[in-house]
DNA sequence: ATAAAATTATGCTTTAGAACATGCAAAATT
DNA sequence: AATTTTGCATGTTCTAAAGCATAATTTTAT
């Protein structure tokens, strides 16, 4: 298959919520603008403080937006799972990135000038009721992460990571495995706690049979106890 | 002055960065629409759960965004001063507000119905670019705050609300004295402590000759001090 | 004005969770 | 296969900040 039709069956099966509100006209802008990366595990997208220009798009793989604190200590703000759309708030804003993105596997993203989708805005309503309403959710999630990072015990806060991790990733074949291989570190990084602490607490969790681990493998046995948890703090 | 008028100087006046994106027609939709109410010092004006019905436009007074949290533990997201737009995120998200508004002091309120708002912003896309904007700002905003409010230490959270307040309401005419005068109870609301910490560190500041306190009246005298300990951590 | 309530101020105690150390296991690299 | 690196697990120590108690002061209500 040439890389012309993979593109056009990537731009037009995978661009998914966007690519349903174009009008002819912009299909071909989008599809003449859209370029496909690859990125590595770990490696990074884009970093704090650089300037936005593209308008990413997740295709294959799992990225993370997530921000580096006080003695390379890092907050996981969001995850990413195809087909979503991130680095366009910082354009919207005006201001450079205050987070970065970077995969957390092996992923495929593409992109879209942003000065190009601003363009399209200009004359799409559809399209600016998506961003309005994305970045409302987001801004919800944010607000409500403040509290329970701050507030929530260790326990509840990684309950709650748990819990994301589902909704975001969800289940393998099993009904019961998350679908999300991630170190320590990284559930650590998503629940405001150190490493050690992460371990921990799983072990615990594990202990009280609301999870089993094996590895990175981490099966959800009670989940309705996780939620309980995830509630009281 | 007739209650007409009034409102007409407000609505013209005050509606400032949204008004001067209308043309006629949507002058007068939003002038039919447009509501006075008056808050009286710490009165709820919505609250966590209520579903989003209007926009709020604060034309006298302040008003804090919070949100509560565990044991009662109120954490503060946001202030608004005169003129500022609030109360529309939840809508845009189309879910029930996740935090509450209420009056810092006695305050003056502008509302008007959402649908209302939505139905202009399909026609005017400088005002979808309006809310795209304070979205994107405050999400930033946001995204930032969830890592300081949980790596820094207590001297740079209280560090970082005192600049807030500077940022947010200014100095009274000696360009010295913070222009709010909050309870220490909201000032540790604000910063992630418990008021006897917040109490115990502007005394500290106090003491370091960072601020002067007398009763509510907040003084900055080192300024650049501060900021330095609010990046420090 | 006076009582009652709320807020501010400080000292003392307790504790959740960070920091650190060590051992082991599993990959990855040579 | 041997060696280095990386990640997981667990125990111990330490500390920042919460919790609690009490008193003084200020604000609010009657």
């Amino acid at each position: 298959m040439s890389i012309k039709s993979t593109l056009e069956k990537v731009v037009s099966e995978d661009l998914a919520a966007i690519w349903s509100l174009l009008n002819a006209e912009e299909k071909r802008l989008v599809t003449d603008n859209f370029e496909v990366h690859n990125f590595k595990k770990n490696q990074i997208i884009y970093a704090e403080k650089d300037d936005p220009v593209y308008l990413w798009c997740l295709l294959k793989g799992k990225v993370k937006l997530y921000k580096d604190g006080i003695g390379g200590r890092q907050q996981i703000l969001r995850l990413y799972r195809p087909i979503q759309y991130f680095g366009y708030r910082a354009y919207f804003a005006s201001e450079p990135y205050v987070s970065s993105a970077s995969a957390f596997e092996p992923s495929a993203v593409g992109t879209l000038p942003m000065a190009l989708v601003k363009e399209i805005i200009d004359d799409n309503r559809e399209l600016a009721w998506f961003f309005i309403h994305e970045l409302s959710k987001n801004l919800g999630g944010s607000d409500t992460k403040i509290v329970t990072l701050t507030q929530k015990h260790i326990r509840g806060r990684l309950a709650e990571a748990l819990i994301l991790l589902i909704d975001n990733y969800g289940f393998e074949d099993d009904g019961k495995t998350l679908k999300i291989y991630m170190a320590r570190e990284d559930v650590a990084n998503l629940s405001n706690m150190t490493t050690s602490n992460a371990i921990r607490t799983l072990s615990a969790f594990a202990q009280e049979r609301i999870i089993t681990v094996d590895g990175r493998r981490i099966k959800i046995v009670d989940e309705a106890k996780l939620r309980q948890i995830s509630k009281f703090g």
